[in-house]
RNA sequence: GGUGGGGUUCCCGAGUGGUCAAAGGGAACAGACUGUAAAUCUGUCGGCGAAGCCUUCGGAGGUUCAAAUCCUCCCCCCACCA
């Protein structure tokens, strides 16, 4: 094996390649020339989430291993709106909001994706997708591409075939991905567009515009989509995306996300999510139940480091350990990753009723609201109280918690939804820890 | 523009005058079991300090003791025709 791996190898091993256009010859380019490469982010929010991290972790790959990556945020095509893969027609952008959102993604990119000196580019298709013009456009890019064939494709097929239909702009999407490419093409010199396997349609005909105008072979690759053992798309949760921004998806539910992470996913999405090393993480395999979830530990902490951070990435650990328990992290497993070096991971600390709780755990703890210490004292009936911190969305279903036994206060189970709250709950540091279910905790402080 | 079919609680989807806060499934939540996993079983699943009352079936009116269900107008979606 030579000393570098070819990245499109490195890709494949990792597990981000669902097909190419053509492997033999995409194979010899990225041995021999630096590539510059594209992906398309849709500005649709000002946010990324997790389904947005395989694209984003392949440019990262793409870039430690020498080549250019260029970011395209589809400021232009979000004002149309991409058909593929969705059910129904998309609400469509304003170019505010796409301006406002472009700020936020580049924001989180950037902790992936290192934009200075233009080792990587960010673009926005907007700057020149808006200023074609409709009749040398058609005659220039739009003789080049046949309905018959287009009606055929896969991103166009569930939309025809549905009662929802297919609305002309939308219909438009693929010429204007296509020509996203030959600009790129044209003024970056890119010749490899990466995305979602339901971009496979449009990038194909950025290559066949390409090889049509230009007589040249461009390349394109797609990603699997990823979904979860359980078969759910990849983070998405009851309440809602799992968020890049931190102000969206704060880095403890972050890594909370990953904590819960189904064992039959762990060693794949190590590979996708993760920088270790793969010789690594195949050992994964041979875990079994409680050295897998050491494993996940790792998972989410390499994760949020990469997403937010050193200092979240611990807090979030720390945080994590006092709720649920601290376990130590044998260093054989994933050796490489930061958590062995930044944490004392092999300290035996104690689970909640060990004596000899480590004393950094308990400071971590952030106070998640206030209560006034005159309402508390006069004392708060449970199931208000619950509400009121938002573990419920109302108080029928504060009661319902409370009645089925899945509330508690300070670890000890609320007997009845009117049980009174008040100052005698208060702990050392005068706060008070709710609990609803296993897994969501609020603590309150009393505020004078 | 014409004809026909639709719009039901988070999603799918039953319901054509009272027994409907609305079947069934999914999702979700909680409990048990566990490893913060999966699977399984059980319960919950509009709101209200829980008695009863209030709000919900695209929107606005109307008929009726009583409307998701009937009537009128309007809005939106789909199919076929033009």
């Amino acid at each position: 094996m030579d000393y570098i791996m070819n990245v499109i190898d490195i890709l494949l091993e990792r597990g981000f390649i669902e097909q190419t256009t053509h492997d033999e010859e995409l194979r010899r380019y990225a041995d021999k020339e630096q590539i510059t490469c594209y992906i398309g982010f849709d500005p649709t929010a000002s946010s990324l989430h997790i389904g947005s991290l395989v694209p984003i972790m392949s440019l990262a790959h793409m870039q430690r291993l020498g080549h250019r990556p260029i970011a395209l945020v589809g400021g232009g095509t979000g004002l149309v709106g991409d058909p593929s893969g969705k059910t129904e027609m998309r609400q469509l952008l304003t170019s505010e909001m796409v301006e406002e959102n472009e700020q936020g993604i580049k924001k989180q990119l950037s902790r992936f994706i290192d934009f200075s000196d233009d080792r990587a580019l960010m673009l926005n298709n907007a700057d020149w997708l808006t200023k074609l013009e409709y009749i040398p456009f058609l005659r220039d890019v739009g003789r080049h591409f046949s309905v018959n064939r287009m009606i055929k494709a896969e991103s166009y097929k569930i939309r025809l075939e549905s009662d929802e239909g297919l609305n002309f702009i939308e219909f438009n999407y693929m010429l204007l991905q296509a020509y996203d490419f030959l600009e790129l093409y044209n003024t970056h010199n890119c010749r490899l567009q990466m995305g979602g396997s339901d971009q496979w349609g449009n990038i194909v005909a950025g290559v066949e515009l390409i090889r049509r105008m230009r007589q040249e072979t461009v390349f394109g690759v797609t990603f699997p989509l990823i979904t979860t053992s359980g078969g759910a798309k990849m983070g998405k949760t009851a309440s809602g995306a799992v968020w890049l921004a931190e102000d969206r998806t704060s880095s403890y539910d972050y890594y909370q996300y990953w904590i819960n992470t189904d064992d039959r996913d762990v060693e794949r999405f190590m590979a996708l999510f993760t920088f270790l090393p793969m010789e690594e993480i195949r050992d994964i395999g041979k875990l079994d139940g409680s050295d897998l979830n050491s494993a996940k530990i790792v998972l989410a902490f390499e994760t949020t480091l990469l997403a937010h951070g050193k200092d979240k990435a611990e807090k979030a650990y720390q945080k994590s350990a006092s709720h649920f328990g601290a376990r130590s992290i044998s260093r054989d497993i994933l050796p490489s990753s930061r958590i062995h070096t930044e944490l004392q991971t092999d300290l035996q600390v104690s689970v909640k009723d060990d004596v000899a709780v480590n004393d950094d755990f308990a400071t971590v703890d952030i106070v998640d609201s206030y209560v006034d210490e005159i309402e508390l004292k006069a004392g708060i009936p449970a199931f208000k109280l619950f509400h009121t911190v938002g573990l419920t969305s109302s108080s029928s279903a504060a009661r319902r918690l409370i009645q089925q036994g899945g509330a508690y206060i300070n670890d000890e189970r609320v007997k009845s939804f009117d049980q009174l709250i008040n100052d005698d709950y208060l702990d050392e540091e005068e706060t008070i820890v709710l609990r609803a279910g296993k897994k969501r905790f609020h603590k309150i402080k009393i505020i004078k």
